[in-house]
DNA sequence: TTGTATGCGTTATCAG
DNA sequence: CTGATAACGCATACAA
């Protein structure tokens, strides 16, 4: 077993509080007398001492630990989010806890009521449901809360993008080479950038098609597979998966339809389909959730504000040139 | 605050240890009388009770949580592994804990002291460090772990792809492909499946460069610009994220280089430039995993074996192409 | 400067 | 069938 204080107040003939004292490395432990300090440090790195965080989190009530809850881990964009998010906490003495719901409401549910009992400081959260109540059902009222990318009515604390700017971004782009007629390809309508992103698309286009589902590659296959006799001027997605689904199963055509999406998309350049993508700001986002928790976790609470980030449009040659073919014409 | 015991006894007007007994709900609590199961059963539920997983686990010793530190979030491979790991240990009573090591090593040896402080039941490793001593000095010898990905010496309980097969794969592919000379685009030689990839490849062709650098796309993408110029016949890259930045950087070429590397790379098929790739299998990474740490959880220890898989080749149709184009030839 | 005692919320032991 | 009581490892108010 791992030894305890009481190991080491035994092997140094004091008493657990001293040794804890020692051991706080803080102002108190100046207040020891330099000899048994250093008696006492030095019996703990012999013994190999380890704190247990369990008792110390259970005794002050802090763990040091924040939970990142995200929807889909296996999406690239979660990850980069994550990593950054870890990274950013790191610098300011949090530790990380990632978990996946995987866009399952159950599963959810049961990582938010699982998460504060392990004794998390503060959840950053990319939520599936979708009411302060159903959150706050599950959650105490004063966990230090950050929703991130999907807001919800009545939390302030969220930061996401401006997702009119970008589905502008993407619709000028497809309007300025010629779109006309599109298919949708769209995720889940009960979360909320799919269907803000889809409604948006739905007042700028014709829409031709829609298919719904859930945001992985699968489902923009099936898009293009089903769709494509019907010759769209674009397959409109409104995430990254989906329209790498689509561009999969599109392959190479003499003249293929445009393809538009959010979020990043690798190795778009060497593409003979035409892409149009809005990257949204993964560091900042990252950067902004850590900044509307850590207020939060300070003893005298924090007044944090809504964030509203914006993307810009990346475009690869292949959309270039169809633009170019068409102004010349 | 949340509900204690406590609180319940008082409510209730039993003890603690009674409410205990029936919230443990197991064959102690049918040891209990109907009514007062019921009006604790109530009270627990009324109050809205949650029990504190800090101190059960401080007193019980068991937390029902596995930690899942891998070196690179950010990669699709690695985000995949995560989900499928978490769905098949959730389906065992267990949670997931995702850590990041992000490749480095000081960060890597921070998570290795912190998670069996934070009272974690089993570790699964994608490894940095590359001994069983360097492991053993951060981890508790009695702390269950699996090593994935990438073995270390001594360490049975480990479940990793035999990289002669797949390099072998990819190696015979190029050779089908009439390749000679390469530039091999590695990552970390530390690193042992880099290593070995590389190694394996010097073996079998002429390599005119080689590129060293981090496992991620900007190496691959500085490897292309710097050596397409000599006009190789192929660049070989030991992983996806290489490879996806040497084909970012090749984009579109008259003839361009074969590109071949290791796991998953989205929408290969689209795409003008011959690839091939050795995927290796991540769902029995997933499910052999959790095969190899399970038995180590239950109380009589378990006699664990290493899991070799193999992989196999997916090429898209450019690569198909260029072969059929030689064979005609 | 240091030691004693108490409690964090649970589970487990031991009486009754 | 149930209620005290101890213990998990740590931090801290209170004594000395």
């Amino acid at each position: 077993m791992s030894p305890t204080l009481n190991d080491i107040a035994r092997a140094t003939k004091t008493s657990v509080s001293t040794v804890s004292r020692v051991l706080a490395d803080g102002p108190i432990s100046q207040r020891i007398s330099t000899q048994t300090r250093a008696r006492v440090r030095e019996a703990a790195r012999q013994l190999g001492y380890k704190p247990n965080l369990l008792a110390r989190s259970l005794r002050t009530r802090k763990s040091h630990t924040i939970a990142l809850l995200v929807s889909d881990i296996s999406n690239p964009f979660f990850g980069r989010l994550a990593s950054l998010i870890e990274q950013s906490l790191r610098g300011h003495g949090y530790s990380l806890i990632l978990c996946n719901s995987g866009e399952d409401p159950e599963l959810e549910k049961e990582y938010l009521t699982l998460l504060p009992q392990k004794g998390i400081d503060g959840l950053i959260l990319v939520p599936i449901l979708r009411t302060k109540k159903a959150l706050r059902e599950l959650v105490p009222e004063e966990l230090p809360v950050v929703i991130v990318d999907r807001p919800i009515p009545g939390i302030r604390a969220c930061v996401w993008s401006d997702q009119d700017q970008l589905s502008q971004l993407v619709a000028d782009a497809l309007a300025v080479a010629g779109v006309k007629r599109i298919v949708l390809v769209c995720g889940p309508r009960h979360v909320v950038t799919h269907r803000r992103r889809a409604e948006y698309m739905e007042k700028r286009f014709e829409v031709i098609a829609t298919e719904e589902g859930p945001a992985q590659p699968e489902t923009g296959r099936l898009a293009a597979l089903r769709w494509l006799g019907e010759n769209p001027d674009a397959f409109v997605c409104t995430n990254n998966f989906l329209g790498q689904g689509v561009v999969e199963s599109i392959g190479e055509l003499p003249r293929p339809p445009i393809v538009a999406l959010v979020d990043e998309l690798s190795m778009i350049e060497g593409f003979s389909t035409p892409i149009v993508t809005a990257i949204q700001d993964v560091p900042m986002f990252a950067e902004t959730s850590v900044k509307l928790l850590l207020p939060q976790l300070m003893p005298g609470g924090g007044k944090v504000d809504e964030a509203m980030l914006t993307s810009r449009l990346v475009v690869n040659k292949a959309f270039q040139n169809r633009v170019n073919q068409r102004q010349t014409a």
